[in-house]
DNA sequence: TAGATTGTTAATCGATTAACAATC
DNA sequence: TAGATTGTTAATCGATTAACAATC
């Protein structure tokens, strides 16, 4: 897998969706696709297919196209999804315990091993087989177990001293759920922002 | 407010971190900001708040500034604040409960006026002041309700199958939380997807 | 071999940034 | 008026699309 210059993160965003589409396809039993016809299936360019690979890597083979199964693989092995990735929850609120319900991580690359919370209502309950915990014990739970990802399910009020606290627990990725600026954390760990009120407020202006 | 070429929607997925901006620094008492002054704040430059601005007018003042507030407000009015928009949600898992107790859609333009499921178990359930409805319900409720906005918190098995329901039942916009692809529905209602499988994705290869 | 389709380079398009004349 | 800062045009940068030589 060559990877001479930076990939952009619109290039990662496009790969689950050639992912689900390979993974659909060979489902069906099709063995071959050529880059012309996925992306009709897809409709994008055959160009922005080939290009967006070639990020990575020939995995194609000239005159025939793409083994359905084989890149579909490769596409998971560049998404990660061979190395588990550890993740907790932080928040076990309604979004919380959805996220940690039905996000399927297992399927993703990553392990959803805690959920925790700082209000005593919801510490001892039990949301998707994880016991939430208190707040306190976030620190020794990140001693034990390598957390490589938290995801911030909280109030914007606490958004900021929260991030700050798992960063200097060590944890490195931060999926943050909230409404509210981390800009200035880029430096300290690798931040995705969801920023749902951003997404509403395009399909609300796009209605008019 | 001029709109003369299309906007993009980057364009527009700025918009609500402006007015959140903008927003604190009036409620902090500032009534002036430079370009170059808010640019630093939020971490852009000033050419892009000024490009962005002036595709829908000039709200400053040469030698001046912008007014925080009256800018605020004018980002409100784009973003179209002040026409309420009714919103359904379909689902009432643990997702569509939460995006209906935290969204804050009456703070958006938006109002949540009915949740529905089709499982036995939730319907008659109250979340956030709304009684779960059945999906048998939906028709009547449509015709009886001007829904401008269905939010889908399904699972993408029944997505497609429902996006068609929806769009017959006349509602023009889509707000997606499943995974699974409705780019084919994009020329008969106005679709945003939030695509949460991809954000991980991201995350998890910016990681490495 | 001939046909097909990739991998890759070149052209186009759009978005961001820089520059500056207009003007408060 | 002089200084500051916008609104807008021009330059740059990056991403997408098209073209085609390499090759299976």
């Amino acid at each position: 897998m060559k990877r001479e210059h930076q990939i952009s993160n619109q290039v990662i965003k496009r790969l689950p969706r050639y992912y689900r589409f390979l993974g659909e396809l060979s489902a069906k039993g099709i063995v071959k696709i050529s880059s012309q016809h996925l992306a009709e299936l897809m409709g994008i360019t055959a160009s922005q297919i080939r290009q967006d690979l070639n990020c990575f890597g020939g995995f194609g083979q000239q005159g025939y196209g793409y083994n359905t199964s084989a890149l579909q693989a490769e596409i998971g092995k560049i998404l990660g999804l061979d190395t588990i990735k550890n993740v907790i929850i932080i928040g076990a609120g309604n979004l919380g315990k959805a996220i940690l319900s039905g996000m399927h991580f297992n399927k993703r690359g990553f392990e959803a091993i805690g959920i925790f919370d700082s209000s005593e209502k919801v510490i001892g309950t039990s949301v998707a087989g994880l016991t939430v915990q208190s707040m306190d014990e976030l620190p020794g739970f990140c001693k034990k177990n390598n957390v490589a990802v938290a995801v911030l399910c909280i109030p914007s009020t606490t958004l900021r001293e929260t991030c700050e606290t798992i960063i200097d627990l060590g944890i490195k990725g931060i999926w943050n759920f909230s409404h509210g600026d981390l800009s200035d954390f880029k430096d300290k760990a690798v931040i995705e922002n969801v920023h749902l009120g951003d997404s509403l407020a395009a399909l609300g202006y796009n209605l008019k």
